[in-house]
DNA sequence: ATCGTTGTCGGGAACGTTACCAAAAAGGCT
DNA sequence: AGCCTTTTTGGTAACGTTCCCGACAACGAT
C-alpha cells in the first residue's frame, strides 16, 4: 500500500494538482465546494503531505535536531525531555544523536542534521571537542545553533549552562566547613568548559576559606571505563584526602564505587559529594550528596531560545548566555 | 553560504547535470579525465549530495528509526547503544523518539518514522498501547518492522526479548530457597507482555516449591511518579510480605524507596530483588539483587534482524522471536 | 565508403509539493 | 455594448537527484 499523494487526488477529482494543494491548505481563493469535495476525499484515503518533498521545497523540516555525548546520562537525558517538551508544544519533531564523546561522532551528526535540513540544533559537546569549526560552518549556513552544558569559548552562539561555579562553591564550602582540610577534585577532561567553571568554584571556596590550592589533590579524568578507578586509587594511595568533590554523575559513582571498594569509611575517613543528577542518590550507601543541576529546565530554556531565534522572535544580532542556578543537596556522605 | 549542488558543478565545469551525476559516482560510461575534474571541484567545493532530493526520489533514507518509551530508562539507553552500534556499522543513522509511556505519541512517532522514509522502524511498546493498527499499517507500506522488550502477541513481526519468563523464575525461587513464604510481585500493567511473561515465571517457582499462587501479592502499577509509592505502602500494611521481586528498573527503585523510608529492614525483614538494569545496583544501601537484562545485546540483535531485513539478507516470510538469557546477580538485598 | 560498435555526453522526466503566472468565465461598471 | 474586475482554476517551473533515452563522434571492420 502506497501513500497517496496529491497527483492522486488531482486525478480522482479531475483537478489540477495546484488547485488540490490550495484546497488542502485551505486558501481563501478556491470555491468552498471544491474545498470541500478536496477535503473529504483527503480524509477519507487518508492523505498526509510528504515532508520530505517539503523539505526540499521549502528548506526546512520543523524538525530540531539535538546532539548529546550519551544519553545514558541522566543529566542529558532529562536535558533532552525538556526540550521535547517546550518543542512538542509548539510543533516541531526532536531529532536526538548520540556523540558517544567523539569528535568524528559529533561532526558526522552535525553532517547528517544540516543536510536533512533542521531547523535548528541544540548541542552539548563531546569530551574530545576542542575546535568548532563544524559549528560555526553550520552558522553560516543559516542554522540556528544554541549549546547547552558543555558550552565553548571559541563559539559565538547563545548558551544555556547550570551554575557551576556557584555549584562547585558551595559544595566545597560545604566539605571546608565541616571541617574537612585535603579536599581532592576528581574531574572532567580540562578542555571542558565545565571542568573548569566548577574548578574555579573548587578555588575559589579554598581561597575564601584561606586553605592553599594544591595542585596535586585535583585529578582530570577522560571517559574510558577504567581511568576513574585507577585515577582515584593513584590519588588515595598517594594524597591521603579527607574529602572529594567529583565534577559529574559518572565520576561520581566511579569514585563512589572504589572508594568503597577500598574499604575506606565514608564520610568518616573521606566526605564526598558529586556533581550528578542521579536519581538514586538518596538510596546509596551512605546517601550522597550532590550539586543537581537542573537539566529539564536547562533543555527547557535551550529549546525556547532556539525556537525564538527560528520563529524569528528573537533578537539575532544579540547572543547571550543564560546561566541557571543549581540546587546543592547535602546528605550523609559528606557530614 | 548555501550548500552547492550538482546544478552549481555542471555549471561551472560546463558539463550536464548528468554527466556530473554519474562521474560522483563513478560511472564505467565517463572519461576518466571527466570524472577526475568533477571529483576534484566536488571536494575543493565540499559537495555532499542531499539526502532530502535522494529519499525523495529513491523512497528511502539510509535510516533506521527507534521508538522507546523512556530514554532515562536505563534498560531502554543500553539498547539504543546497541542498536546504534551495529547501525553505525553498516551505514544507517539511528533516529530516536520517546513514546513517554503515551499511546498517542507513539502513533505520532510512527507518523513521522514513515513520513521521513526511514527503512526500517525498531519499537518498544508504550504502557498504554493496547492495540497495534498503527505498526500493521506500516507493515502494509512495507516498512521492516522490528518490535524488542515490550512486544505483542498480536503484531506479526520479528521480535526480540529477554528471557523474562526464566530471569523472573530464577528470582522468584532463590527468594523461596532463602526461607521466604510470602512473596510479593510488584509488576507493570498487566497488558504489558513482559509483565505477564515474569508473572508466570514467578508463579512457575511458587509451583515448584509447593507455595499456592496468592493474588494479594501482586500489585500492578502503572506510571504515574506517586502510584508506586502508594502501591507498596498498602501491600506492605495489609499482606505483610516478607519479600518483594519488583519488574523494572522503576518499580525496583520505587519500592527500594518506598520500604526504606518505612524503615523496614531489608533484608532482614523484606527481602528483595529487583528485574533491573541499574548501573549501581551494587552501591545501593543494602547492595540490590537483580535480574539484568542483556540490554546492549537486545539492541543489537533487534537492529541486526532490522537491517537482514532491510538488506534483504532474511527471508521476509518467516518471522522469529529471539529470546536472550537474562542474568541473575545476588546481592546482599535478598540475603 | 558504409555500417555497426564503442565511448562519451546531454536532454528530459520523475519523485511530491508550492508559487507564480495565465486564463477563462462571470459579473459590474460606464 | 465594451471593458475592467473578481472568482476560480490550470499550467509550469522549481527544489536536487538519478535514470532512461538518444545524440554524436571516432573507430574498426567489411
Amino acid at each position: 500500500m502506497e501513500a497517496i499523494t496529491i497527483k492522486d487526488i488531482a486525478k480522482a477529482l479531475n483537478l489540477s494538482t495546484s488547485t488540490v494543494s490550495r484546497a488542502l491548505r485551505g486558501s481563501y481563493e478556491i470555491n468552498p465546494e471544491t474545498k470541500k469535495l478536496v477535503l473529504e476525499y483527503a480524509k477519507k484515503m487518508n492523505y498526509h503531505p510528504n515532508p520530505i518533498a517539503l523539505s526540499l521545497k521549502e528548506n526546512r523540516s520543523r524538525a530540531i535536531g539535538v546532539i548529546v555525548p550519551e544519553i545514558a546520562n541522566n543529566f542529558f537525558s532529562q536535558a533532552i525531555n525538556g526540550i521535547e517538551a517546550v518543542a512538542y508544544d509548539r510543533g516541531y519533531h526532536v531529532v536526538i544523536f548520540q556523540s558517544h564523546e567523539s569528535y568524528e561522532r559529533e561532526r558526522s551528526n552535525i553532517q547528517h542534521l544540516v543536510g536533512r535540513k533542521v531547523d535548528g540544533v541544540l548541542i552539548s559537546l563531546s569530551g574530545q571537542t576542542t575546535e568548532v569549526n563544524h559549528l560555526s560552518e553550520i552558522q553560516k549556513r543559516g542554522v540556528p545553533l544554541v549549546v547547552f552544558d558543555r558550552i565553548s569559548n571559541e563559539i559565538e552562539a547563545n548558551k544555556v549552562i547550570a551554575d557551576n561555579f556557584q555549584g562547585a562553591f558551595e559544595a566545597a564550602e560545604h566539605l571546608i566547613l565541616s571541617g574537612r582540610k585535603r579536599i581532592a577534585h576528581i574531574t572532567s577532561p580540562s578542555l571542558l568548559y565545565t571542568t573548569n567553571e566548577r574548578l574555579e568554584g573548587y578555588k575559589a571556596a579554598l581561597e575564601k576559606h584561606g586553605i592553599p590550592f594544591n595542585e596535586n589533590l585535583v585529578r582530570y579524568c577522560g571517559f574510558a571505563p577504567e581511568e576513574a578507578r585507577e585515577v582515584i586509587f593513584e590519588l588515595l594511595d598517594t594524597q591521603k584526602p579527607d574529602a572529594i568533590f567529583t565534577a559529574s554523575d559518572r565520576l561520581a559513582l566511579d569514585c563512589f564505587a572504589a572508594v568503597k571498594a577500598k574499604g575506606i569509611d565514608i564520610p568518616e575517613q573521606v566526605a564526598f559529594i558529586g556533581f550528578t543528577n542521579l536519581q538514586v542518590a538518596h538510596l546509596l550507601d551512605p546517601p550522597l550528596s550532590t550539586v543537581v543541576q537542573p537539566a529539564f529546565e536547562i533543555g527547557k530554556t535551550a529549546a525556547e531560545m532556539l525556537l525564538d531565534t527560528i520563529d524569528n522572535k528573537r533578537n539575532t544580532a544579540t547572543i547571550k548566555t543564560i546561566k541557571i542556578p543549581t540546587e546543592v543537596n547535602l546528605r550523609t556522605s559528606s557530614d
